[in-house]
DNA sequence: CGAGGGACCTGGTTGC
DNA sequence: TGCAACCAGGTCCCTC
């Protein structure tokens, strides 16, 4: 479900509610996500929130010591509620507040990720071997070039690698490809460095502006506050496949690579 | 090292 | 209406 835009959505909206409160509680329900929540994450129980931040897709709570780790996964989400509402299908984990409010995190997929982490959290094994941030600097197309001379898989791969760059997921692969031209089954080591510059251009410029809305509601994303995202009306390419493209009018296409759908049009991505 | 495929899950949609 | 098949916004891990 969430890329970048839509984790970055749900961080702002988390981020008051818990900013310099106290967690009196971890209250988990069902431990069985991705990998195991394991009793680590009682260390929080009694620390106060100094800060929560984004890396790549996962979100940090930073404590007086150490912090919690989540990641939404596939189908995650987070809301703030009162600790006593009754939880709904698929809430797993809640972390209860001093003053009676609480964080609860559901994910009917459980490829979620709920963990403990200890300082520095930029050395977390899941953290460590991650790419730059593609709105920070470090991201460049002189970075995408130089790393992706030799390349012989799709450009499309290539950006959704993390070890790349973080934070380019399903939707705004396909996306950023059609705004710079660029067909997304071409080799990553096949193309100029000038063309890269267009598509850092187009990966950073569609990231904003799906913050900006909200992000991409397909089914069922929704912000903590339970509104959902508006960036849906603005997509290019993703999920149009047989409609015209809005460049050139050719049907857009829909073909799987590397295992997930890719959308692109034929005539304007070369 | 890079590339490719399977794995982890539930639920909504599609097609017979 | 029922039911099976397929599809979904992520990413780790194993093999070649």
């Amino acid at each position: 479900m969430p890329e970048l835009p839509e984790v970055e959505t749900t961080l702002r909206g988390i981020t008051p509610a818990l900013l310099e409160r106290t967690i009196s509680e971890v209250r988990v329900r069902n431990a069985s996500l991705r990998w195991p929540v394991t009793d680590e994450v009682q260390q929080a129980c009694g620390q106060r929130v100094n800060s929560l931040q984004r890396r790549a897709k996962y979100l940090l709570i930073t404590l007086g010591s150490g912090g919690l780790m989540i990641h939404l996964g596939m189908s995650g989400s987070l809301r703030i509620c009162d600790e006593d509402d009754a939880p709904r299908k698929h809430d797993h984990v809640d972390i209860v507040l001093d003053n009676g409010r609480c964080l609860r995190f559901n994910d009917p997929r459980r490829f979620g990720l709920f963990c403990w982490w200890q300082a520095p959290a930029d050395q977390h094994p899941l953290l460590r071997h991650l790419g730059p941030e593609p709105l920070q600097d470090g991201f460049s197309g002189a970075y995408l070039y130089q790393k992706s001379r030799g390349r012989r898989g799709p450009v499309k791969n290539f950006i959704m690698d993390g070890k790349i760059v973080v934070g380019v997921g399903n939707i705004y692969a396909s996306e950023s490809l059609f705004m710079a031209g660029i067909n997304p089954a071409r080799a990553a080591g096949r193309i100029s460095a000038a063309r890269y510059g267009a598509l850092v251009a187009a990966i950073r410029d569609v990231l904003e502006r799906a913050i900006a809305q909200g992000g991409t509601t397909l089914r069922d994303f929704a912000g903590s506050d339970g509104k959902p995202g508006y960036f849906a009306q603005e997509l290019l390419v993703y999920g149009r496949d047989g409609a015209p493209c809005f460049q050139c009018g050719t049907a857009i296409r829909k073909k799987v690579i590397g295992q997930r759908s890719s959308f692109y049009c034929a005539r304007c991505q070369v």
